[in-house]
DNA sequence: AACTATTTATAAGA
DNA sequence: TTCTTATAAATAGTT
């Protein structure tokens, strides 16, 4: 627009319109610049030419991405949808597929019956009844299975106990052996063998069937100390 | 850039930045068209304004999906990915969702109950039961409801049936008075008369109980013969 | 929103 | 492409 003025129509001459193209897409660019600086505003260009080439520009601070998402929120124009219409339905289905679990669930819990006729809520009764027979049986496997295990300690503690009775008891004769045989003998040695008593019969444990913790071992001794 | 050139900086007056937001968004989007006529290019222009309002110039004949996927292909920056990224996620969601709620209605069918513990089953045969219950009532609710709707419909019937023998008796009524009173007349008249206590009798029978199916008593000939 | 003095952009030529 | 330059267009500040 100097040296005379021009039509604003396609330039027809090839040569021309590759040089205004060239002069007038880095003006538009500079002036967009200009814009998002002075006015504080995010500027997007895509620009494509005739032959096909690609020119962008793009205000400090944004992107692409962000820019088109705003784009898609503002304008309410669906960028994607014809992108991916597969995921899209898959979903969907996946949606419809949660409503329907959700409904059965409430139906299970004892809501949501009223579209259900008498046949289908006798049906749902039965399951659901056989169901709770199940989860009883269940639960009951699992109490049996915990008193079991109870069981099993308890009487493990008590041979445990009984064991150390015993030794004691063994212990003791000892004690009365040599208080007899050996009267006035160093009293040391029968402190001794008590160590060792005590020694063996905790070597002794590990290899005997031990289903509870080693913690209730510990805790078991100064019982009987 | 006139009456003094400006700086290429934020303008911080407010109004002033409006105006010239207003202004040279104009003329962007001016030179944009202009370059998109001359030159024969694609132009796509998106701005946001400092105050969040979207501008946007299309060049004539171009969509912003068709000039998306040129730039795209051109850029080889996937605009897609992180909006497919999003949907993925919320696809693994939705999924996971999908395979609690699956759980929750196995266990509710009497499955997959050996990860819980006996206070989780006691919870669940609780809540199973109480729902059984709702089941229950409603289901008597809605065969009371059919009840309901069969005897209404019966007594009905009965009404109505009353309601013609009430005026078949009228109506007999008239014909005794017709024949108490007109002796000797047209002998025709009896007939009818008789014929209607036929009638009524007939429509009766439905309504009373019979026991004995008639078959029966013809499978008996057989045995005395 | 209109005006206008200036600055910018740019068409044509080199 | 780039530079030059005459001139059209854009626009900052004002009204």
């Amino acid at each position: 627009m100097t040296r005379g003025k021009i039509e604003i129509k396609r330039i027809e001459n090839s040569t021309n319109r590759q040089v205004t193209f060239s002069k007038r897409r880095n003006g538009l660019f500079k002036k967009a610049h200009e814009l998002s600086v002075l006015c504080d505003a995010k500027v997007s260009i895509i620009v494509i030419s005739g032959t096909d080439k690609l020119y962008d520009y793009i205000s400090p601070s944004t992107s692409i991405k962000q820019l088109l998402d705003l784009y898609q929120t503002k304008s309410g124009i669906d960028i994607w949808s014809s992108h991916n219409q597969k995921m899209e339905e898959t979903l969907n289905k996946l949606k419809d597929v949660n409503k329907n679990l959700r409904l059965e669930i409430r139906r299970r819990h004892g809501q949501s019956l009223n579209n259900m006729d008498f046949g289908e809520l006798c049906g749902l009764e039965q399951e659901m009844e056989s169901a709770v027979h199940a989860i009883r049986e269940r639960k009951y496997k699992t109490i049996s299975n915990q008193t079991e295990t109870t069981k099993r300690k308890h009487r493990n503690s008590i041979q445990v106990n009984k064991n150390l009775l015993r030794a004691l008891d063994a212990e003791e004769d000892d004690m009365s052996y040599q208080l007899y045989g050996n009267v006035g003998e160093d009293p040391v040695i029968g402190y001794c063998n008590e160590g060792s008593h005590l020694f063996a019969l905790r070597l002794q444990q590990p290899n005997q069937p031990n289903l509870h913790d080693g913690g209730s071992d510990i805790t078991t001794y100064p019982l009987l100390d």
